[in-house]
DNA sequence: CGACCTTTTGAACGTATTCAACCGATGTGG
DNA sequence: CCACATCGGTTGAATACGTTCAAAAGGTCG
């Protein structure tokens, strides 16, 4: 396992093992739902400990990592909001997702051993490192890792379909409507208001996410709000009728 | 691992053990090197044969497995195409993706332990049906095995990035022509010709793939034939300009 | 051969984009 | 502290791209 002492660049005020030890205790970590398997014993608890190697903080505009680094580590985000792109060869950025705490990131890295889009921080954001080559050797061991491994593969997959067909098949309106819907339950999973939450990101990257031009997204929070169903002032957001947005996915062909 | 014999609703007609071993050999398979970690010793190869539990045979326009149809079994092709869907809660069908030999399905069911899609055959086809508690198991004591799952699931996720790209911010016709340049190297590496290939699906289906209408891909069809990028007769397709279709990408904009 | 499905093509239409101007919030330097 | 630059957001008007509706031709399969 000497491959993880060159696996990360860590920031140079990165603790020292022992306090570090302390402080990302996974088994105390309110996220530990989101990233851990469930119904593990303490002594796998322990073992799997061992695997958070560091932890990341990444400034507001800066980048987890980018397109081309070569891949070591999956991340799990602490605190903070990310988006993930890809690029264009003629310089065309696409926003592939928008991540939040407890959720994973790099898996795009596994296959070709470098990751395949950039994971850039939308405010000043912390992420547990988890080295790949611990997470597999691991997950050899402890099944319940090795499952939940694949489930959170598989459900990325899962999801990426979601924005396919969002992509490919919904109108406008339909496809902010389960944005906005999609961020309240994430929200509502972790313990914030379902109705009421501040964006994180421009209106450009929501339309990028959305296959959308910034001004059709504009536009389309103006119409919302002055049909009653949200309020928006800037980045805030106050949903008022969620069954009014999910009424507008049911409805019109 | 008794849990092997109530995998699988087999055709009736599957062969008998002893036949079956000797006709899905995965070492002297042709597909080998798309679904077969690479550099496997004779032992483990052997080993890893004993995941292929049996092969499916499925007629065109059936299904190898529906959307909600509990998962146990990923699936190679062994021959023939299928089409990925999922749909709508109101009925709206979106082709995720298409899929030829060698190419791993229904790893969308990992995570939910059902299927999230469907996989319908675009002709006669065939699978090998690799039971997944078997897969886990194995790949527990082969790392090889490990890695490589690990790899084609992350490839996935990869795919379904560049497939947001084409749908999120290309044009219709620089879509159209990703797809084709995409059939083109993936007919390539299975050692046929890059340029001359028969369609399996229809436009309609394409179109949904695409984020396009039907009419809109026939179209684009045509006008690819004008400009003498391509010929077009019905399903058959042959590239005239190569090079003609990837400068559509480059340009504007 | 006839029924049905797929594909092609045309014309009118509509949705989202483009281009442009303006506003408000935020941040910087004189 | 205010002037000014910058960035993000909103809104309007013209445009363009892809869709819709429709008709007809070509293939395929019983």
């Amino acid at each position: 396992m000497s491959a993880v002492y060159a696996i990360e660049n860590v920031t140079p005020k990165s603790h020292a093992p022992a306090a570090r030890k302390f402080e990302v205790a996974c088994s105390t970590c309110n996220l530990r739902e989101l990233c851990l398997p469930k119904d593990l014993d303490p002594v796998d608890m322990a073992r799997l400990e061992q695997i958070v190697y560091a932890r990341r903080k990444v400034r507001r505009g800066e980048a987890l990592f980018h397109a081309g680094d070569s891949f070591h580590s999956l991340y799990v985000i602490r605190s903070g909001f990310f988006k993930t792109t890809v690029l264009n060869p003629d310089g065309r950025e696409q926003v592939t997702g928008f991540y939040m705490p407890g959720e994973l990131l790099g898996m795009d890295g596994i296959g070709a051993g470098s990751y395949h889009g950039n994971a850039v921080a939308l405010e000043d954001c912390e992420a547990c490192v988890l080295p790949f080559a611990l997470v597999e050797h691991l997950s050899r061991e402890i099944p319940a890792l090795q499952r939940h491994l694949h489930c959170v593969l598989s459900r990325e997959i899962v999801r990426d379909h979601g924005v396919m067909m969002l992509l490919g098949s919904m109108r406008a309106e339909e496809r902010l409507a389960t944005f906005l819907l999609q961020l309240s339950r994430r929200f509502t999973n972790r313990g914030y208001s379902p109705s009421d939450f501040h964006l994180r990101m421009t209106r450009e990257e929501i339309g990028s996410f959305l296959g959308l031009k910034l001004e059709t997204v504009s536009r389309l929070f103006s119409r919302f709000h002055e049909d009653n169903l949200i309020e928006v002032n800037q980045k805030h957001v106050r949903i008022l009728k969620i069954d009014g947005l999910e009424a507008l996915l049911a409805s019109k062909h």
